[in-house]
DNA sequence: CCGATTTGACCCAA
DNA sequence: TTGGGTCAAATCGG
């Protein structure tokens, strides 16, 4: 219909209008941490808006999600999650302290316990209080043999169960590390498109995938030195491998139109933003992290 | 047989 | 006291 069109037209501009004046803001607020998450999130959402208009009318995303290849590619890695509710607390006594990493997946029924290249070994699981699914707890497979006391925990969203919330803790010190950052052949971490994909909400965040290809956001904070994140793709190497409160936000660009249109979405709902990541993850505590951190954004054409 | 996972019990900070 | 994190025995799977 006409009216549709018309409609669309009107998102689309408006959104368009709207990511243009967010992504000044942005610039503007680089320093501040929250700011730009937010700055970010929303440039996210109204682009996502506009190309979701565009592809579907106001119909149903067409775009999937993107897979995460066994990159933390479409992860997104806070700092200090503990913030109010779903977030993953540290308790428990003298263990040291959550680093303050988090990374949010969206693989489809992957299993958080996809990528990162290192091997873990789960001893534990637990029913979280006001959380649908159980999380899981892992620990360094070479714990024993190396002393490696890197621990990982994996939640899987609420409201977005294919997506996974994996918090970090401890520093590898094994050197069985798969190498993470040059990504090898994405063999056992293929994402098959799979159940999961008809789980993810209809709404309208999807098209994100788009922007992501294009987008690669890289925040590091070096908590004392000023190192700059070498390789884009976050996890922790071993040179800069002192601090784990890196923070980033990056997507890959290795989506291409096949992927976008196999793969279910999955990442953020920016437009119902209340239950993305944004606002679980980086509220309260997150808000100072990144006192004084490299920037470094790099919108490599957005479109 | 050995290593990984599961799962209930235990520990402990809040 | 509660809820999250860890332990460790039982179980599974290659």
């Amino acid at each position: 219909m006409d009216s549709a069109c018309v409609y669309e037209e009107k998102t689309v501009i408006h959104e368009l209008t709207q990511g243009l004046q967010m992504a000044e803001q942005l610039r503007v607020n680089l320093h501040s941490p929250e700011a730009r998450d937010y700055f970010i999130q929303m440039i996210l959402s109204s682009y996502n808006n506009a190309l979701f208009a565009l592809q579907s009318g106001v119909g149903q995303p067409l775009t999937p999600a993107l897979p995460t290849p066994r990159l933390p590619g479409s992860s997104i890695s806070f700092g200090s999650p503990g913030s109010g509710e779903n977030v993953i607390s540290r308790k428990r006594k003298g263990s040291p302290t959550w680093e303050d990493e988090v990374r949010i997946w969206s693989d489809n029924g992957l299993e958080g316990n996809a990528d990162d290249g290192y091997n873990w070994r789960k001893y534990g699981q637990k029913d979280i209080q006001g959380a649908k699914f159980p999380r899981s707890y892992y620990r360094c497979s070479y714990r024993n043999s190396q002393k490696c006391f890197a621990t990982k925990q994996v939640q899987r969203k609420d409201e977005d169960p294919t997506e996974f919330e994996i918090a970090y803790k401890g520093k590898h010190t094994c050197n069985h590390s798969a190498s993470p950052s040059p990504p090898p052949s994405p063999k056992k971490y293929e994402i098959k498109p799979t159940h999961h994909q008809q789980l993810s909400p209809p709404s309208p965040g999807e098209t994100l995938s788009n922007l992501k290809a294009n987008l690669s956001v890289n925040t590091s904070d070096l908590g004392g030195d000023s190192d700059t994140v070498s390789s884009l793709f976050s996890f922790p190497s071993t040179s800069s491998g002192l601090n784990e409160d890196r923070h980033q936000l990056h997507f890959p660009n290795y989506f291409d139109d096949e992927l976008l249109q196999v793969y279910s979405p999955t990442f953020i709902s920016p437009v119902t933003s209340e239950s993305n990541i944004f606002s679980e993850w980086g509220s309260s505590q997150s808000l100072n992290f990144l006192a004084d951190v490299d920037t470094d954004f790099e919108f490599s054409s957005l479109f």
